[in-house]
RNA sequence: GCGGGUGUAGCUCAGUUGGUUAGAGCGCCAGUUUGUGGUACUGGAUGUCGGCGGUUCGAUUCCGCUCACUCGCCCCA
């Protein structure tokens, strides 16, 4: 393997898919301010502890997906897998549980060490928000409202498709856990292996199979629905119920669960068919238990996650709006170089090559999509003016070259 | 981690039933226009035919391994 080769599933992202990338990211951002969101910023990396008691020892993402490795002082650190642990460790070291409700959002590379695929790199980014200290199902429907807010503000609202579901509290799903091997036990040589090894790890997993004969199973497998309490049912009706009132279109999937071990009650996800089997744009739940589950003070929490390069093949190519002036010096460069930096400085874009003739600067200018092209012609420079050219309309004018700015205003 | 597909110029791809100089379109460079772009015309450059090894007189073409991408599984955003 070449060493000038990027590692497998990195990527370099130039200018016109970074674009793209800053688009979903503050789009993101700009839509969870509104809802009361502030940014935190936690480390790439934490001590491998944080992760692996938070999203449960047999998970896969622990158990074979981590970037770990012992630093120059012998600690094992963990290149951070997802957002929220990072967040609830920051909310208890940071002594954050004096300023609840927190409404927190985030960005950032994650790291995990899978085969890569469309839609699947070992670098990769997302977004998130965690509301943390909040009880009420209300908290439920507002994070899931943002959600909905960024996916319709990158005009994706009709290529994406939202399914809940819930978890249960810690005691339904306990019941539901049990009931549910209970059954599958039944059908043990007749599961698919995958299934077989779920069977004691993660068996709710086995719900959302894609094997043939696990779905033909599981069909008639009893559904968390009835397994739920009172008080679990009570509070899966006021989420959806808020949903209709926001008029989110929803369905429920009873058969959605979660990978990660921390969550329970509202699990939700969003999902496209347009990137084949990497499906999923963005996702999230509670989780009420991860914060005691780390060793802080009980305190609920909600959030969702989405996957930046996942949103942004499906958000397609974006504009840069930022039309350049090019100025173009026939005679005196360093003249060309003061009047391009005063332009700069007045708050305009301004393209300036560093060589060549007219005619290769003219196309350089139309090259970058210039709106005017800013001509400083040995002429013009003995009258202390300037020829502007509209691209546009193929029109020019003769311009003083006090009158700069003024002219370009006009103009644009 | 498992199974399948693909890998030829910067990009998209053709081609070689193994045989001397590997092609197209787009892009790039130059010119037609020595102070004027986007169109048109003319000309030009570029490839260790993904890498390593094997078979062969000879491999980009066949075989093995490997790397990357891709599809499905798994996992998940």
């Amino acid at each position: 393997m070449s060493s000038l080769q990027p590692v497998r599933g990195t990527h370099d992202l130039l200018p016109d898919e970074s674009r793209r990338h800053r688009k979903v990211e503050e789009t993101a951002f700009a839509a969870a301010r509104r809802y009361g969101f502030g940014e935190i910023m936690t480390p790439i990396f934490e001590f491998t502890d944080v992760f692996a008691r938070t999203l449960g020892e047999t998970s896969d993402v622990v158990t074979k997906e981590m970037y770990t490795f012992a630093d120059r002082s012998g600690e094992s650190i963990t290149l951070r897998p997802e957002g929220t642990a990072g967040v609830a460790r920051a909310f208890i070291s940071g002594g954050l549980a004096q300023s609840l409700p927190l409404k927190l959002f985030y960005r950032g590379p994650m790291f995990r060490h899978e085969r890569p695929q469309k839609g699947r790199l070992r670098q990769f980014h997302q977004v998130g928000v965690e509301l943390l200290g909040v009880e009420s199902p209300l908290a439920d429907v507002e994070v899931i409202a943002v959600a909905w807010r960024v996916l319709s503000e990158l005009g994706l609202a009709s290529k994406v498709r939202l399914e809940i579901n819930t978890l249960g509290d810690a005691e339904s799903r306990e019941t539901y856990r049990n009931t549910l091997v209970a059954y599958l036990s039944g059908f043990r040589d007749s599961l698919s292996e995958d299934s077989r090894n779920r069977l004691e790890r993660n068996p709710l997993r086995i719900l959302d199979s894609k094997d043939e004969g696990d779905r033909r199973i599981v069909e008639n497998a009893p559904l968390m629905t009835d397994s739920l309490s009172p008080a679990a049912r009570e509070f899966f009706t006021q989420v959806t119920a808020g949903l209709h009132a926001l008029g989110i279109p929803f369905v429920i999937n009873p058969r959605l669960v979660r990978g990660l071990d921390y969550y329970c009650h509202t699990a939700f996800e969003f999902t496209t068919t347009e990137l084949g089997s990497q499906g999923t744009v963005l996702a999230g739940g509670r989780y009420d238990e991860l914060i005691a589950t780390m060793g802080g003070q009980r305190t609920p929490g909600i959030g969702w996650a989405a996957g930046v390069e996942r949103l942004s093949m499906l958000v397609g190519e974006v504009a840069d709006d930022a039309r350049p002036v090019s100025v173009i010096p026939m005679g005196d460069a360093m003249a060309a170089l003061v009047v391009a930096e005063r332009l700069r400085r007045s708050g305009r874009a301004v393209e300036m090559g560093f060589s060549g003739n007219m005619k290769k600067r003219m196309a350089r200018a139309n090259k970058v999509n210039a709106r005017f092209a800013v001509i400083l012609g040995e002429e013009e420079s003995a009258r202390q003016a300037v020829t502007i050219r509209d691209l546009d309309t193929s029109t020019q004018d003769e311009v003083p070259l006090a009158q700069l700015e003024d002219y370009l205003g006009r103009q644009s």
